[in-house]
DNA sequence: CAGCCTCTCTAACGATTGTTAGAAAGATTT
DNA sequence: AAATCTTTCTAACAATCGTTAGAGAGGCTG
């Protein structure tokens, strides 16, 4: 990991437990082992490090998203019931590769602490957590009902009530307190007990 | 409004907004129009205007809960299902007097910023946001199954699926952004389409 | 009027904040 | 070996931080 890797992770670190305002230059350096003028060599001021975690992160979820979308475009590979009932193509990609995964999940809680001040950030917390999980899942249930699982109808009214469910959870265990393995578990179990409870 | 009680919500306008440790002495007795040293006069130090400000809440909630339980204890004035259906007795309780609620709804905020480095914080707002209302709609769905409404599995379920819209409901148009008019409206009208939409 | 509260002020303190100029050290290229 | 480029250091800067001592102003009680 270069320097400047590392700063970014003891900061993104930082600002996501204490908030931005919060973290000193000398703390962020002293956890590194860097003089603060080095770290003034990596970066052109504080909000600088800030703003780059910010451009990670929107560049990491594109990938994630596009990675879906070509998934999408594989009509071949269908899609069965089975896979999302036993929760496998949402729970790769919204739970392996985001709410679990350390740097998302570090990034959604500085998003949550900086949103009310800073409206770049309110708008790209919203999408994260509110409206590209919708729209993925509604893309899942749709697809399953043109195979004709289910009616549209059907499928949108399953769609809000698995987000709702999700993002609920989410808040409950993923975004409170420390990410733990406890924590992760006790969301898993929930999750699979929605996917049985869920009317499919 | 005495002086205290002006430091107080200034102070938590801002911090609420900004953060506790993002917000200065200087700050706050800007905006409230005195020298720090007044400020001093009536907080030992400024960590004492947080707890104030947490004390206050835990009173105010207590006060809510309280008011609720009267209400379970009196048994001839039956819950009708309509009031439920219609969310006369929930949005009373749940919205107008907690989370529309000014004072409430910027608490929520503070604890939602400060809650990932402060374990008290930590544990009254996963307290007030999960534990409370999931219980509260337990409550008012288990005594309708008592009238015969539906069985208390079923009651169960009902709860689950609610108490799961509603978090949802309030951290996408209650805890994101300024609390508008705007925001309350969109999420008065989803609370509406859910009480329709639930399968009682 | 004198004494005593209650409240707010002026003025400062040491510590910490973000940031910078410029020297030194290492690595790479000529 | 000399020159150049990259990276890190020492040492300081003005501004701001939380906090405090002590003086004054206003009202109430003796």
């Amino acid at each position: 990991m270069t320097t400047k890797e590392k700063i970014m992770d003891v900061a993104l670190h930082m600002f996501s437990e204490r908030g931005y305002e919060a973290v000193s230059i000398r703390d962020i350096c002293g956890e590194v082992g860097i003089k603060e003028s080095t770290l003034y060599y990596h970066f052109k001021n504080k909000k600088d490090i800030l703003d780059s975690l910010i451009e990670k992160f929107k560049d990491h979820i594109n990938g994630l998203l596009s990675h879906i979308d070509e998934m999408d475009g594989v009509p071949h590979k269908k899609l069965k019931q089975r896979d999302v009932a036993s929760s496998k193509v949402l729970d790769t990609y919204m739970m392996d590769s985001y709410l679990f995964d350390p740097f998302c999940n570090l990034m959604i809680r500085l998003m949550m602490i900086e949103q009310f001040h800073n409206e770049e950030i309110r708008a790209l917390y919203e999408k994260t957590l509110f409206t590209d999980p919708y729209n993925i899942y509604m893309n899942v249930f749709k697809r399953l009902a043109l195979q004709g699982a289910f009616s549209d109808e059907q499928a949108e009214q399953i769609v809000r009530q698995y987000h709702a469910y999700m993002t609920m959870l989410t808040f409950k265990y993923l975004l409170n307190g420390e990410l733990t393995d406890k924590r992760k578990k006790a969301y898993a179990k929930e999750v699979h007990n929605l996917m049985r409870g869920i009317s499919l």
